[in-house]
DNA sequence: TTTCTTGATATGGTCTGACCAAATCAAGGT
DNA sequence: ACCTTGATTTGGTCAGACCATATCAAGAAA
């Protein structure tokens, strides 16, 4: 009898998508060229219209084509932006039920050094922005949801200022989901606020002066501060529930 | 005249797709619960099965389903796994032709980080596999790419250890990006592959007495010794580039 | 009874051909 | 020169069929 190991058939429209991403990602097809029509590559292909608007379906979650109909419409080749690096990650974390410890975690490692080349490679443009977010967290100091909201756009824009693209989606997408599970009262009262706009005034500072090891080590302790409150008020939730048993619930993001 | 601003009409398979991410992203599709048969879902939603399928094409290239054929096949939910994020990021880094350069910035801010919470969070098994991976380093110290591989793999065991699942997804799309760039002949010289092994065991001391700022400290200066290194190489290679115009090209992963 | 075949069946995968909806273009009329 | 208006090309949706695959169940053989 024969012994064959199974067989692995690829789907048509999978192996159609490979050959494409490969000629985008390796330029064949440039950024702004239209593929040809799905009636034409059906036929090119020798698959149905149905198999290559599959195939066209992958590449374009995938962020690599974006497809517009109407006469001389069709599919266009793009970027990869960073928001589908970011929906991912997204997705991930709430998909897998990420804690928020681990997510600040992440984000314990990655703004510091967003800051460090913030500091060493902004524009004057990168500047303006981020003195107009500081300028907008402390017009909102007394509105405790908007000083999250220009909080997240300060972060943002800072890293922003690194000028690199890996780090801006990490951080957009970390920074989203550290302030949709941000707890309100932590910022209850206003010395908190007071001292985070401190916190960034020395980080401006030092970003300024374009010293990058001062802006690494004030952004480590502004976002060090962060992880360890929330520690505190973690632990002391984990105390009010040994009296309140059956209560108990992990604080993620499920 | 009416004044209408363009109205957005929705496609019908993102509709449908929003609907049941939403449901398993809340949880009321649980991980290994399998949704209705793709001609059930077209009579419930009133649409088409071609349209369902679509959408539910959208869910598996995003990680969040699975299908399979054949009776008591049909599409089962499942938990984003890592992977998914890795493609995604690899895709964005080979797509938006990231330089080394900015990859080597992210790796420097996540890697240290990763030690640091391995230290503190390795287990028993973590700590085999690590040593495992040591050897095997050690092994293939006179052969250049098994060398390179088997420190990929240092580094993957490395960050699996803090058991961050965001650090380690991160890590993974980003070291085999390095991988994948690293110039081989870099790594020519005898000494300075025994230096990498000799930083890693300082690395590995660290994480065994659970020292995290040791960790941290000494993974900081593995990798920054690393972007030197690249610094240097590539400055000399602008320099030869001065000498043989024409022959210019950046460094990235176009 | 147990084991093995074998056909029925339910599922996703692919194809065909049609029609709808949106965007553009070009001819013709003002 | 500036609209109309209809033809045209594109993607979006639909219906129905058939294929490929994996399971299940009934019956045959041991």
């Amino acid at each position: 009898m024969l012994d064959l190991t199974p067989i692995d058939i690829p789907k048509a429209a999978d192996v159609l998508a490979d050959v494409l991403r490969e000629q985008i990602l390796d330029g064949q097809l440039g950024v702004g060229a239209t593929l040809p029509s799905e009636r034409e590559l059906a036929l090119q292909s020798g698959l149905s219209r149905a198999t290559v608007r599959e195939a066209l379906l992958i590449l374009e979650v995938e962020g690599l084509v974006m497809t517009r109909t109407g006469r001389s419409g069709g599919t266009e080749v793009m970027r990869p932006r960073t928001e589908t690096v970011q929906r991912s990650i997204r997705t991930f974390i709430r998909g897998q039920g990420i804690r928020f410890e681990s997510v600040l975690q992440a984000r314990e490692a990655i703004e510091p050094q967003s800051a460090r080349l913030a500091a060493l490679h902004h524009t004057d443009e990168d500047w303006a922005g981020l003195v107009e977010r500081h300028r907008h967290i402390q017009e909102c100091i007394a509105d405790v949801p908007a000083f999250l909201q220009a909080n997240l756009q300060w972060h943002v824009s800072l890293v922003r200022a690194s000028h690199n693209e890996l780090l801006i989606a990490f951080t957009q997408a970390i920074s989203q989901a550290v302030y949709e599970a941000t707890d309100l009262r932590g910022f209850n009262s206003p010395e908190v606020r007071q001292a985070v706009v401190q916190a960034h005034q020395r980080v401006m500072d030092a970003i300024e002066q374009r010293d990058g090891d001062a802006a690494w080590r004030r952004m480590g302790r502004h976002v060090g501060a962060y992880v360890e409150a929330v520690d505190k008020r973690s632990k002391e939730a984990a105390a009010q529930r040994l009296n309140r048993p059956g209560s108990a619930s992990r604080k993620n993001f499920e």
